[in-house]
RNA sequence: GCAGGGGUAGCAAAGCUUGGUCAAACGCGCCAGGUUCAGGGCCUGGUCCCUUAGGGGUUCGUGAGUUCAAAUCUCACCCCCUGCACCA
């Protein structure tokens, strides 16, 4: 049995010691292979190997097509996630560490990680790297660098030196999630829960107080319905204050004061009691009308400003506190419900059109004349429901009247309401009746880690400016030029530079580079991570000649990358010899004229785009980004692999456990590129079998002594060379598993029907396992290295040349027959089942079974039916091989297909027929009787003449 | 909500660009039989329904349409996945 252990160490030695990977420029032609760094602050499992697997293949297979290939590999450590592994480690989070201890992290390693990020960083960098060793990866390790080191950090001054020298960096105010206790922003992975802070902006409408100059700040997603406003709410509970922003009074309460105060500058003037605010009356500030102002149950102090106007014909939760206050005997004026939003009408129901996912029954909306109502029946429901059915049918009403909903009206009337949205929100702004504010719009409140409710704070910094019209032109311009596999996904890479805006540069806190234009902080750590591949090139040079970080100043990298300045003047500030900054300059040039990017589908709307923008800011277009190659992840057993359902196999582990090889397998030829692929210990066994067999066969070929190429030879070589043709044209396109089903599962199969059919030619069966060996190079390396080497060659498969196609063996027709033989025995085992259950063949038994061919005629006559379409055309031209009642009797039976036959290349009559013969032994083996072959037209069968054109016909004779 | 992708037989996954050769590849699972066979492995056959001569019927999210012909083209609808930014 193949110990894929021993082998796999055994050829990584061979390898290394060849020193197969250590690419320098030369004469052939270059290209860079790379995927992402990986973020070191978690241990690699083998859903991660995919990736790098299919870098690798990639890398070994362009090596053997003749390029010559740098496949490079680095850590990313900068930015904040492994602080914040640091920091629950000394909080002691269970979670992480149980987790960590599942991934066989000893309990003292655990402790050393506790508040010290670096000693983190550099665990994972063994672990990830002896995953990637144990693998098998093709890497040249000598350019291996980490994203917290100073080179690195050198290269990205460099960056943010150029990009603010462009106008891409630029300082601005911008809304961010943010914790008051932390003091920093607030992303997903720092928040209970994981939960995404949603910023949204609302806005505030001014209802001036009829008695005095101060305005109620009405907080609305809505302002469109500002044209059904009956009153104004407040909270009974709440304390307000008279705050003073852009030079107004305004009524607000005092928390979202405060937290506005994050927003704008908010001045507090004096207090407020809600009792004082319900005695007032406020001025619409679009229809002029004065409205009450009423006590509302739902009003909270901490959302929007507090205050709310009240608008009962379409908002539920208005209609309630209305119809609450009127049940209690709260004195109110009367009140008319005005509906000023339609619904188009479609098959009669005004409202209710994408009610799929309610489950309502035959609830039927009474007062269509009030939406906020009709809605909460629908929903069985009535204005005393609790909070959340309210809320259901707010949401309710707001989809249905964002997608369907028509202005009935004012100023908009008869215009969609999404549209007469914003042209009423943007009328109260330039009115002066209104202003924006940003709000936390998650359902529910979002807390920090520690504890504290999340806000929107406004901050004043760098951020890079993707949005510019120039810079995203120039991307999308060049986009259709890049080769992006699967090819299906230009689509997204075009919505995602679309899409890609402003975005922040700059953290509080973190590892990595400090940001050249504020020392206090660092780059944020995916704009950190840019144009690093370029670091590859070179990187190496520097290490071997003992250059110093200080000793890369922007001179140098404006020289080896952009080749800008005068080499001895570089020279001279640098302190850096010119032969090493040529050598440096050269190796850039050589490799990143070429290159493609690897990585998994969840990195294009931020990797990837920043990567493309990057190189198309700095660099001259000759080393803009030539391909991009996404793969899908890797489910076990049909599930995703997470912590939760605990099926994650560390890559170690899973390697020894499995073998690198068969892992590599069924992670890339499992599914196409894009699609999610099964890793599943079945799956493994099935490729350890397999891959048994092939190597046996090699103990078998031994004692195939054939010297005659026979039939079955012939369809052999013919199969090896257009499974090199098909699979070389599958690579080429990234169609992996394609290929490696014709390379691997269908060879197994011929390999199996050619030893069945008798085949016994060693050399055929050497030179296709050979070819096979060769072509399995990129996919599972150290297992083709064994086949390779079993077969008796001393070279290594990692240096050989894929092999080509020899177009001269390729025999269709010696294909097709097989084909046909496969058919038909088929066909005979059916008809036996099937004729030996007919009375007449009971207590007999078959003495012969024949096999008749049909003739050329009738190969001549499809196609010509097939061409003309038409019968007594056909009948017209020369038929000497037969009398004319039989084309005659053979067309018409075509008839019913006259229009959807086509012209095939059909086996002629005698190279069938010599197929079949050669076939003989075989067929009464597999059939267990006597097998006749024989000719249509010499057959005296009355069953001859039904034999078709590749298709022969059957007669068993029961005796 | 917006954007991108997708719905194919027990699972999983090709096919869809270039309509017919598609009851639909490869693989897994399952069933039956075989194998000097414990199990496993391996081999053969079967795995939508019907069928006493290799045949027929109904299928590729739903519904319409184009066509001599649709899994493949068009439209509408339903459902699923992913992303929506300061985060690797």
């Amino acid at each position: 049995m193949l110990n894929y252990k021993d082998m796999e160490e055994k050829w990584q030695k061979q390898w290394s010691e060849a020193k197969v990977f250590e690419s320098e420029p030369n004469e052939k032609n270059g290209i860079l292979v790379t995927a992402p760094f990986p973020y070191v602050n978690t241990p690699l499992h083998i859903g991660h190997l995919r990736t790098y697997a299919t870098t690798d293949l990639y890398s070994r297979y362009m090596r053997m097509k003749g390029f010559n290939v740098l496949f490079p590999f680095a850590f990313h450590a900068s930015g904040t996630p492994i602080l914040a592994i640091a920091k629950r480690l000394m909080n002691n989070d269970k979670e992480l560490i149980d987790d960590f201890r599942s991934f066989k992290i000893s309990d003292e390693d655990i402790a050393k990680m506790r508040n010290d990020p670096l000693f983190i960083a550099n665990y994972f960098i063994k672990n990830v790297s002896d995953g990637m060793h144990k693998a098998g990866l093709g890497i040249d390790w000598r350019r291996r660098f980490v994203s917290i080191d100073p080179i690195f950090g050198k290269m990205v001054t460099w960056q943010f030196g150029k990009l603010k020298e462009l106008g891409y960096l630029e300082k601005g105010m911008h809304p961010v999630g943010w914790c008051t206790n932390d003091q920093s922003a607030v992303g997903q992975h720092d928040t209970k829960h994981d939960v995404h802070p949603e910023i949204k902006t609302m806005i505030v409408v001014e209802f001036k107080d009829a008695g005095s100059d101060a305005y109620f700040a009405c907080a609305t997603y809505r302002p469109e319905t500002i044209y059904a406003v009956t009153n104004i709410f407040v909270g009974k509970e709440i304390q307000y204050v008279i705050a003073r922003m852009n030079n107004k009074r305004y009524y607000i309460s005092k928390e979202t004061a405060q937290i506005l105060s994050n927003q704008a500058s908010v001045k507090i003037e004096g207090e407020v009691s809600a009792d004082e605010l319900l005695k007032k009356s406020a001025v619409n500030p679009i229809t002029k009308e004065t409205v009450p102002v009423l006590p509302g149950f739902f009003v909270k102090p901490d959302v929007g400003t507090g205050i709310v106007m009240s608008v009962p014909s379409h908002a539920p939760f208005d209609y309630a506190a209305l119809e609450r206050l009127k049940t209690s005997g709260y004195p109110i004026p009367k009140i008319e419900y005005k509906r000023i939003i339609d619904i188009e009408p479609l098959n009669g129901n005004k409202i209710g059109r994408s009610l799929g996912d309610v489950i309502a029954g035959e609830a039927k909306p009474l007062h269509p004349e009030i939406p906020a109502l009709a809605y909460l029946e629908i929903l069985n429901s009535d204005p005393n429901a609790i909070d959340d059915m309210l809320e259901f049918a707010t949401k309710l009403a707001y989809r249905e009247e964002s997608h369907w909903g028509v202005m009935l009206v004012g100023k908009y009337s008869g215009m969609k309401e999404p549209e007469a949205r914003e042209k009423i929100k943007s009328d109260l702004i330039e009115s002066n009746d209104g202003f924006d504010i940003f709000v936390i719009g998650n359902d529910e409140p979002v807390y920090c880690r520690c504890g504290t409710k999340v806000i929107v704070k406004v901050v004043d910094q760098w951020f890079i400016n993707y949005g510019n019209k120039k810079w995203k032109k120039e991307v999308n311009d060049y986009l259709p030029n890049m080769k992006i596999y699967p090819k299906k996904l230009s689509a997204t890479f075009s919505a995602a530079s679309d899409w890609l805006d402003l975005r922040a540069a700059e953290r509080a806190q973190g590892l990595g580079t400090k940001f050249p234009f504020d020392e206090r902080h660092i780059i944020e750590s995916l704009s950190d991570s840019t144009i690093y591949p370029t670091l590859y090139t070179y990187i190496h040079i520097l290490y071997s000649n003992g250059i110093k970080p200080e000793q890369l100043i922007p001179e140098f990298f404006d020289y080896v990358l952009l080749g800008k300045g005068n080499v001895s003047s570089v020279s001279q500030s640098t302190k850096i010899d010119t032969t090493i900054l040529n050598k440096c300059r050269e190796s850039v040039q050589y490799w990143y004229k070429n290159t493609s990017r690897h990585s998994a589908p969840d990195l294009i709307y931020n990797h990837y785009v920043m990567y493309i923008y990057n190189h198309v800011a700095l660099f001259p277009k000759e080393f803009w980004p030539r391909q991009i190659v996404v793969n899908g992840m890797v489910n076990y057993e049909g599930e995703k692999m997470s912590k939760s359902l605990g099926n994650i196999v560390p890559l170690s582990e899973g390697i020894e456990k499995y073998g690198s090889d068969p892992l590599r397998f069924v992670e890339i030829a499992g599914g196409d590129l894009d699609t999610e692929t099964e890793f599943s210990p079945t799956g493994i066994n099935s490729i350890v079998s397999k891959n048994q067999y092939l190597f046996d066969m090699v103990l078998k070929m031994e004692e195939l002594d054939g010297s005659e190429l026979t039939h079955i030879d012939y369809w052999l070589y013919s199969r090896l060379n257009s499974k090199i043709k098909n699979a070389t044209e599958s690579l080429d396109g990234f169609m992996l598993r394609g290929a490696y089903t014709d390379i691997y599962y269908n060879s197994i199969t011929e390999l199996k029907w050619y030893m069945d059919r008798g085949g016994n030619n060693g050399l055929a069966v050497r030179e296709f396992i050979e070819k096979i060996a060769l072509m399995l190079g990129p996919i599972m390396p150290h297992f083709a290295e064994e086949l390779w080497n079993s077969i008796g060659n001393n070279t290594l498969v990692a240096k050989e040349r894929w092999p080509t196609t020899d177009e001269t063996y390729i025999n269709k027709p010696v294909e097709k027959t097989e084909e046909i033989i496969k058919d038909t025995i088929d066909d005979i085992n059916n008809t036996v089942a099937l004729t030996s259950r007919m009375p007449q063949n009971s207590n007999k038994r078959i003495k012969e079974i024949k096999v008749i061919v049909s003739d050329d005629w009738k190969s001549d006559a499809y196609n010509a039916l097939a061409e003309k379409r038409n019968i007594s055309e056909v009948m017209k031209m020369q038929w000497n091989a037969a009398d004319k009642e039989k084309v005659s009797k053979f067309l018409s039976q075509l008839s019913k297909k006259i229009r959807t036959i086509e012209k095939t290349e059909f086996v002629k009559c005698d190279s069938l027929f010599d197929g079949f013969s050669h076939a003989k032994a075989y067929l009464s083996k597999r059939l267990g009787s006597s097998v006749a072959i024989e000719k249509e037209q010499s057959s005296g069968s009355s069953r001859a003449e039904r034999a078709m054109p590749n298709k022969p016909s059957i007669d068993v004779v029961w005796s």
